[in-house]
DNA sequence: CCGACTCGGCACGGAACGTGTCGTACCGAT
DNA sequence: ATCGGTACGACACGTTCCGTGCCGAGTCGG
């Protein structure tokens, strides 16, 4: 039916998005460029930068395209394996293709944006915080959590670890990592025996 | 005073890399270029390809050359208050220029550069990392830490939460933070009471 | 004192940027 | 059905910077 061209909106949108992902793929973000984009996608530059001011948040929108269906905290009472369950989800998302790559390139491109790193934590991590902190009010409501803790801390002591081994190791993330988080985090690591973690054995 | 061009060696090298700095710091990383760096520099731009093969191998070299006297760890048999002393220093070193906003780029930029991320790692996270866990060590021999406790994890999660605001969140990194991040390692966020200090003995 | 090397300066082709212009297709309102 | 406004694709343009090639001159080691 239509290949006529010159189809209009949210149609070129979505379009360019989806080309922005498979490019991104293809060639990496280094390498990306509004031109090849634009040429795919069948599309003019304007098109492009009629709609985003920047490659970072093209391909911002465009991540944030692919995964609509939030990811949502669980909350079966348990606050430790509610938190793991949810870690385990999004480390799946961050540790592999399309997602992984191509969001690492852009909180890599996010330290010289400042604009782009705004966007980024409106749209992305300040969520996907507010999701955890609010998880961990209701743990700590429940007495599941040290009344006076911080729970803003507690959820970058475990982001934090997450991001170094992504961001700066690059090593691959695994459930294991995350549930040695979790143990330390809860249990910490003076000396003594870990109170979470029934330690078997003698 | 030799005005005299020509000169070679050592001499070009560290001139560059000064020149670096100082452009870096002036404009940004961003908006940095080979170019620029070599008129300033009053050098031709095949002495600065000859010696690095990126804009980031040259920026990680110059900021190296900065910090040559190395953050060396205290051991006054503290192990909380020697942590939380080299943690200050380091996040001192990070907060501020001209390393701070430098070294945020240059992080930004091995994300998609692997062969910069393999030498940022290799030449500065990894030795940091090596001298913390070496500290810990012989704290955990001493009985100052758990005894099975993890210490490459027990540094990722020092340092991840600060990372985490370094890159991601973009506010400020402040000593109290870092408290903050060492009371609840060392104490965990369960319920009961807080266990900052340790036993003796045992 | 001489050959090998390194340097600064300049020029080059190429890629991608961001903008401008033009003719056309779509759309909503009359 | 007609008509203006708008979004679009295509193309061209000037600019910046990349990475390399070449040249003449200065420097260094033997």
């Amino acid at each position: 039916m239509t290949d006529t061209p010159h189809r209009r909106g949210a149609d070129r949108t979505e379009a360019i998005m989806r080309t922005t992902l498979e490019l991104g793929q293809e060639i990496g973000y280094a390498k990306l460029s509004i031109e090849a984009v634009a040429a795919r996608a069948g599309a003019g530059k304007h098109t492009i930068y009629r709609r985003w001011p920047s490659k970072g948040a093209l391909l911002l929108d465009s991540l944030l395209s692919l995964h609509e269906s939030d990811l949502d905290y669980p909350d079966t009472g348990d606050i430790i394996a509610d938190l793991r369950q949810q870690t385990y989800a999004a480390i799946d998302l961050m540790g592999r293709p399309p997602f992984g790559p191509l969001y690492q390139a852009l909180v890599g491109e996010a330290q010289y944006d400042p604009q782009l790193a705004a966007a980024l934590n409106e749209r992305f991590i300040t969520p996907q915080a507010n999701k955890t902190v609010a998880r961990l009010k209701r743990a700590q409501d429940q007495g599941q959590l040290a009344p006076g803790f911080n729970l803003d801390l507690a959820m970058a002591i475990l982001s934090g670890p997450l991001y170094f081994q992504f961001l700066i190791t690059h090593e691959p993330l695994t459930h294991e990592y995350v549930d040695q988080i979790l143990d330390a985090l809860f249990a910490g690591m003076g000396p003594g025996e870990a109170r979470v973690r029934p330690a078997p054995g003698r």
